[in-house]
DNA sequence: TCTGGGGTCCTAGGACCC
DNA sequence: TCTGGGGTCCTAGGACCC
């Protein structure tokens, strides 16, 4: 622990709430929720504005909008708080070369390697002047917290938000901390806070008068001691400036569960396909392959397979996802799939090739002759599966549906384009309109127009910069890694957090399924193209008209 | 009110080796 | 042949964080 206030951790407010009020002036003051807007959507984020009526985090948007029908509901615009990000971290860098960024909106800073005189009074006005900096670069509001440790620093800026700065004295952190719930420390969740409870234990002065020994008893060896550590105001954690991705991995929430088997396969495959495009995005491979299956009852498993040997093929990768589907009773539905890859190792362009080819041997091998050495998946033919699968994904399925076929999808939130009226943004579309209000960052709060769906005059459009670009970088080609084999421009940048269950283009389900998949483009329903902010609750059935993504994946 | 998506770290048991 | 211990790798699951 050192003797001065050293740690910074900044934690910017509500920031994707906050960089939607900033695009949108007409948001400004006004509840603003950011998150899937499907039917099993979740927020990410809700203002300030909209907290006020219980709408928060990680809630059902279901739940939300009926705390808060007259939020704005959008759709998340990852390129604009990547953008944000990058140059709230830049600042940051400025400071210190120790950076560690634990999120888009959140890092901690080591003031002391960034040679900052170690007094209370010098960090506390470099901190000033970052939260001043921050809102000249990005319009945003960012909360500090300035202490000895890590821990103690993040509790701060907790306690500052929003829009605040607070600096803990080294000396006074057991005396401010004894009276908290033992659920303000970082790493104790809602479980560990229940098991203490049953204990007896609700304060951290309670937590630290049990000992390390009792709390290693009761929640395990590292965890215990951590927390008796933390307790205690102990924490030597250093600020650690580039740590490697230990693992990539991509899943899907189905708007409606899954109960073709086939129709999984072809899902895993794909999202295998995605799995691979960032693990190469990042110059990675991986050795362990994993599958992740929730079904329809929410319970959730994953299998793994270790490889001989890292791998970055598709191929590899696909068909080791299908043998481990292979083994999995999906029977009743399933809500999720998801695939990932981890072991990471960095990887040569040559060793790929030779790579992809052993594996690629091994596995057939395998699958022709008695399962040489793993009796774990006992179906005997994980191939017939996989290879039923293979040819079909990789080669793809030509490309049905690009653009042309498919009606666009407008998101709410969304940036677009009129060729007469200019940048504004979706408010909303259902049948066969979509609602654009005119406006822009910089710009008073601008019109509501109604457009039919297909209007050629309008196109979706890149996020503008918040603030006028400053160092001559408009708005800057934002998303590195894209759907990989296809050309879908666009449509990649808009990728919603919920995908759609019926993908375009995808065999159509069953026939007798109530499988509300396939839902034909038309979806308009619901949502009137009204200037209203939000969307009429919809009918229950219909699936909001936002949820049914993308485009992105498509075969 | 039914619960996203992307991660990290820890635990525990079994296999295998020395 | 039995017994014991330690280390490492793999798999599965769970808690937590934003």
């Amino acid at each position: 622990m050192r003797a001065a206030p050293t740690i910074l951790h900044l934690d910017m407010d509500a920031f994707f709430a906050a960089a939607e009020q900033a695009a949108k002036p007409s948001l400004r003051g006004k509840p603003v929720v950011v998150g899937g807007l499907g039917p099993r959507g979740v927020v990410a984020t809700a203002s300030y504005e909209a907290r006020v009526f219980g709408v928060h985090s990680a809630m059902s948007t279901a739940q939300a909008r009926r705390l808060c029908p007259n939020a704005a509901y959008l759709t998340p615009r990852f390129s604009l708080y990547r953008q944000l990000s990058e140059a709230v971290m830049e600042l940051l860098r400025e400071l210190s070369p120790l950076v560690e960024p634990l999120s888009l909106d959140e890092a901690f800073v080591d003031l002391e390697a960034g040679g900052v005189a170690p007094t209370a009074d010098a960090v506390r006005a470099v901190g000033e002047r970052l939260r001043a900096d921050i809102r000249a670069a990005t319009s945003l509001t960012g909360s500090v917290g300035l202490a000895a440790s890590k821990m103690l620093a993040k509790m701060a800026s907790e306690q500052a938000k929003p829009d605040g700065l607070v600096l803990i004295e080294p000396g006074t952190e057991r005396q401010l901390l004894a009276p908290m719930p033992v659920r303000a420390l970082p790493g104790v969740g809602p479980a560990t806070a229940a098991h203490l409870r049953r204990s007896g234990i609700g304060t951290v002065a309670e937590l630290e008068q049990a000992g390390e020994e009792e709390l290693v008893r009761l929640l395990g060896k590292a965890h215990g001691a951590a927390l008796a550590a933390m307790a205690a105001g102990r924490d030597d954690r250093a600020v650690v400036a580039e740590r490697d991705a230990k693992s990539v991995s991509v899943e899907d929430t189905f708007d409606v569960d899954l109960h073709d088997r086939v129709r999984v396969y072809t899902e895993v495959a794909r999202l295998a396909e995605r799995c691979v495009e960032r693990l190469r995005g990042a110059g990675r491979s991986g050795r362990t392959v994993v599958l992740k299956v929730r079904r329809y009852d929410f319970s959730t498993l994953t299998r793994s397979e270790t490889l001989r040997g890292p791998t970055d093929d598709p191929a590899v990768v696909r068909e080791a996802a299908a043998r481990l589907l292979d083994g999995v009773d999906t029977t009743g539905g399933v809500r999720l799939l998801g695939v990932g890859v981890s072991g990471l190792a960095s990887f040569t362009q040559e060793d790929l090739f030779a790579q992809a080819a052993t594996e690629r041997a091994a596995a057939e091998a395998e699958g022709a002759g008695p399962p040489a050495e793993s009796p774990r998946s006992g179906e005997p033919g994980p191939a017939e599966a996989a290879g039923a699968d293979a040819p079909d994904r990789t080669a793809g399925p030509a490309d049905p549906e690009q653009p042309g076929d498919t009606p666009r999808r407008w998101f709410p939130g969304h940036d677009v384009h009129h060729a007469e009226h200019g940048p504004g943004w979706v408010q909303g579309s259902g049948l066969g309109r979509v609602t654009v209000r005119f406006e822009r960052p910089g710009s008073p709060p601008g019109r509501v127009l109604t457009f039919a769906v297909d209007d050629p005059e309008l196109r979706p459009a890149d996020p503008l910069p918040l603030v006028p670009a400053a160092e001559g970088r408009p708005s800057g080609p934002p998303d590195p890694p894209s759907a990989g084999p296809e050309r879908s421009g666009a449509a990649d940048e808009t990728v919603p957090p919920v995908r759609p269950p019926g993908t375009p283009g995808e065999r159509p389900g069953p026939p007798g399924r109530p499988s509300g998949a396939q839902e034909p483009p038309c979806a308009a329903r619901d949502q009137p193209s009204d200037p209203a902010i939000r969307p009429k609750p919809s009918s229950p059935g219909a699936s909001s008209e936002a949820s049914p993504g993308v485009a992105a994946s498509s075969p």
